[in-house]
DNA sequence: GCAAAAGTGTTCTTCCTACACCCATGC
DNA sequence: GCATGGGTGTAGGAAGAACACTTTTGC
């Protein structure tokens, strides 16, 4: 890769297309958001979003997959594509349009090791540090998007392991819409929609008394999608 | 331009990014496309959507916005970004990505001329031919999300004149989710939105009777985007 | 036995839905 | 005077919002 930290005026004589992942997720309460400290100029040392150029023979799709297959190691996370940053202007060096595609993945699935050999690192979403270019508006446009599409996907499922509680699901929420729910309300909402199995397990991490453990019916909630189903959660 | 009609394969050597516009009108009840029969190879005399290639020195936007000026000569015209279409073998003679924009313009206000001289055509929703490439998906997508986001922004003001009756914007809105709505409780939710405006004038090109005139009160609406209101019409 | 989180029901209010008749006017 | 589209009100039901106490169990 060129350094073009100290040009000030660089020729922009193609375009090039990337693909920036915000990759959120859900731990001891808050979201998180994996970012990594650049180990290669230009901007080393920066804290930035992780994402790739668009290779020629690759669909924008893929090279997200690929970017988050290569730094945690998953595959078939659930991404959606955000928007795309497009101005002339918005990278000194190259003239770049990047596809921002957010991610949501179980933050107990992702290989540690991985994470850690490309510089990565989880923040909590209220303390995200100054970001390159405009990955900090990537990442408020993000959030912006996860709190309105809760509303109507369950998208929130993603973001837990595969048997979770409901206080759990319920703290995931509060996370999500920075508001706390009740959890009377919550719990009559989420059993109402019909697409959670209760297991014979019970979760005794966080009480003494446990809570039972539950998970999502998948196959339910591809009909619900169908008839129009609403989730919206107050 | 190029002509690939003609080969089969063509090597991909470099990235374009486009923007294609999804041009909506609403007309006699129905609503319309704006698309175009291609003068020039390739792929000459097939319908397709209008769009550009990015240049290197403007924003996609700016792209987007410049299309739509050339054919229809409106400036400021609703316009937002719809999806990325990036697979690698979407287009067969180029490598190119291309951002779909959808538009939403009052089709008393284009340029009529300017129009034919493009050899742009409006088609019936539901008559729209076949389209180049994967123009046909494209829109489908924008009818899915105007359906979708007519329940969340009152998009639809922007598709009317500047006065229009309330049969008019139900006629709209009947349009955009293919269901009679009920009178009634139709005026009833659009007025207790509190954004339209009565006038004094009556329309009376569809009854003897004649139906009052109303204006969309933007500022009323944004003040009420703020606080968070829904739109919703069933 | 007590601390700490899990789990449970009811009432009130609001909003959606269904539904039928009179009004104004040009011909 | 009649045909045509414009305009109005009400009652019943469903869903959301507010609200407090009992249960379980490890220590």
């Amino acid at each position: 890769m060129v350094d073009f930290t100290e040009d000030l005026y660089v020729p922009k004589e193609r375009m090039y297309v990337a693909t920036d992942c915000i990759i959120f997720g859900f731990d001891s309460g808050n979201l998180k958001l994996l970012i990594f400290k650049r180990r290669v100029k230009p901007l080393l040392g920066e804290w930035s979003l992780i994402g790739s150029f668009v290779k020629l023979n690759e669909d924008v799709e893929e090279a997200a997959q690929r970017v988050l297959k290569e730094i945690t190691g998953l595959e078939n996370v659930f991404m959606e594509e955000l928007k795309t940053y497009g101005n002339a202007d918005r990278d000194p060096g190259f003239r770049c349009v990047s596809i921002g595609q957010y991610a949501l993945i179980r933050i107990n699935d992702y290989d540690k090791e991985l994470v850690e050999k490309h510089g990565a690192h989880w923040h909590d979403i209220s303390e995200v540090p100054d970001l390159v270019l405009d990955h900090n508006q990537m990442v408020q446009d993000a959030l912006a998007r996860i709190r309105r599409k809760a509303r109507y996907k369950p998208i929130g499922f993603e973001l837990l392991p595969e048997k979770f509680t409901i206080p759990q699901l319920q703290r995931l929420y509060e996370a999500i819409y920075q508001k706390e729910l009740d959890s009377r309300n919550f719990r009559k909402k989420v059993l109402s929609l019909n697409v959670l199995i209760k297991l014979d397990e019970k979760d005794k991490t966080t009480s003494r008394r446990g809570a039972f453990l539950y998970k999502f019916d998948n196959k339910r909630y591809q009909e619900l999608l169908k008839s129009g189903y609403n989730f919206e959660i107050s």
